[in-house]
DNA sequence: CATGAATGAGGGTTCATTCAT
DNA sequence: AATGAATGAACCCTCATTCAT
């Protein structure tokens, strides 16, 4: 009887109102398996990818390929997954920043420092978030829905108290710098901070 | 990223002393079929990525497979041979505009503007460049080998007449430029001359 | 590089011209590989059914998985190509037997000798017209075609004879015999020919 | 085909002295589950065949699959006690149609009727009948040890009454009605009951 | 007892690479 | 030298069946 495919990805878990991907009632072992397959995706995503066979991934976290099938229909709700957490707490260190900063531009420097960690320690993330591939879609939407109001909000408290020159989108910011990111643990000669603070300064009002 | 067959390859025809990767003495049909071939290549590359399977690009040429294996052994003598011309004429432009530009900023500048052009017009060059497959080792070094040595001397000659804080050094300029040509086509909303723009700017001196 | 799966199906070795699913010219080797093919394919599908997986047919044959794809890109296209000297067979006899034998009547029940022949010897080919499974539509269509205009001339002339009642539709009588010969292997005290007998006999004017 | 994991299966709730499938002493919530099982079955056979994955008929029926594991170890006891209540009706009618009707012959013909009617009503009849998989044994047997005495003893009546040719086996009947039945719902130009009549009439004596 | 999570064999499909023609 | 047929490893995904909870 008709094998025909179809998919419809989930994410059951990302609905927005739980904290952090794990549902809250769910049986122990469930729970546990999907701790252990976040860990050893995020391990495995470190090392080789965001493409990383899932058989690779199922065989790290010691679990069945189906029990990934289970948790996470499609590559896109694991990783996903992944960096949630990460996301999040980069999200939530926005407004923190800016109250306790100096300055406006003080909290964007320390920011974007964090955002700079998110994607640095994560090297999947900026490789998946770069990534032409379709399937990593729901982690772009995902990613740019949380992250880009608070940019947003850092850009134009900075823009008002006249540090910075007016005009940069924030998406743009977000996007070069995911950018300038990239391959930065190929090489040691590449610091993408370095770069960063260029660009920054080049963002001062002069 | 798992189907590394990994091959020493010794991108015979970048031996750096004939002028494009067409042997000189070669009998004609092979000429042409090489040339039909880089041709394709970089059609291909464009429209697929310089991942896009041998065959397709086989096809769109015309000849086997068989025909590239023997002209190119391993992808990445392909894809060197495709972006040799054009990373040639770059590097070309850099004494030129040297000497001709009013002051060695406004070179710097003017020279950028045709390495982003490069790296915006074959989109898979970038691509490739980005990947961490060891397949583009060799695009990676003759990438450099080519071009390093030409911001150098740009950088140096802005530095020395002053125009920019020293520092920097070339190769993060070139990588960092290179990694925010990534994805310019995907998005509108995403320009990465603006940014190279800023970056230029930071590196001024006060 | 995005695997993004498409299936078009072109059936390319059955064009009609040709007279039996196997082009002209092609290489020796090639040709070789596609009679072991479906020589394999045949016994394959006596044995296991149509849905038999690639890999054992594949086996079977002594070639690679990828040869079958090749050869037939998809499994309907084997199944055509498997069944077709058969059916193209079976429909020949139809205008012969009509101008042989002693009356039309005649002619149909020896024609449905050989149609019914050719049900019971190939197990496979009544399990597949009989599978509602979408992708043996091709086969269907084109067994019907075949096959169909035949019963229809053979019904027209022995009803214009005066020998049957009118009225039956060919279709439905060429899937009726199609599902009589349905598991005749299974058990031996199941003999489809009885059966269609008795169907014929009720077809005659009384 | 292949997936055959075979089991001997003891079809536990078909000992004949039941009515139906249901254990007469069973606690309220479990006879409570075998009656959605069944039904949900029955729509879901119906819908996508008897193939369906058992995880498909869980669901309908909103119990967990273990349970459908625990009232019916393998596929085979579910679709004979789903199928058991209709073939039970159908076996009965056989000696009150042949007290009732006028003849023996009219009596078979009615009966034929109301069988068709089973295999046409619940398409998932006639597919596990006509599926050679092993697994849908039990079906078969539970099917014939029904039926067939019932057959036998209309075709008797009928061929003692003079109005039907003797030498048909009722097994051989049943099992050719049955597989006329095939398909019956996927082309509207296919009405097996046209076939069926005709059949009878091949029977009757000339 | 019921649930449904986990397992993993099994089948489909692609495509780099080799090598007969 | 060119061709493109053949190979088969490597992925993906489904779902029957077991068994912890």
């Amino acid at each position: 009887m008709p094998r025909d495919h179809e998919k419809e990805s989930a994410v059951p878990t990302t609905d927005g109102s739980d904290t952090g991907g794990t549902a809250r009632h769910m049986r122990a072992d469930a729970r546990r398996n999907q701790e252990k397959l976040l860990a050893a995706a995020a391990e495995v995503f470190v090392g080789s990818g965001v493409d990383a066979p899932i058989r690779q991934i199922a065989a790290r976290a010691g679990v069945g390929m189906g029990t990934i099938y289970r948790h996470f229909p499609t590559r896109s709700d694991l990783v996903v997954a992944v960096f949630r957490h990460q996301i999040e707490e980069c999200a939530e260190a926005g407004p923190r920043l800016l109250s306790e900063a100096g300055s406006p531009f003080t909290a964007l420097q320390r920011w974007i420092d964090l955002f700079v960690d998110l994607l640095v320690t994560k090297h999947g993330l900026a490789q998946a978030l770069q990534s032409d591939n379709s399937r990593f879609a729901p982690l772009h939407a995902y990613f740019l829905d949380r992250l880009q109001p608070v940019a947003t909000r850092l850009l134009d408290a900075a823009a008002e108290a006249g540090e910075i020159r007016p005009g940069i989108h924030p998406y743009e910011l977000l996007r070069g710098i995911g950018n300038l990111c990239i391959g930065h643990d190929d090489d040691p000669r590449y610091d993408p901070r370095r770069l960063i603070t260029l660009l920054l300064q080049g963002l001062r009002r002069p």
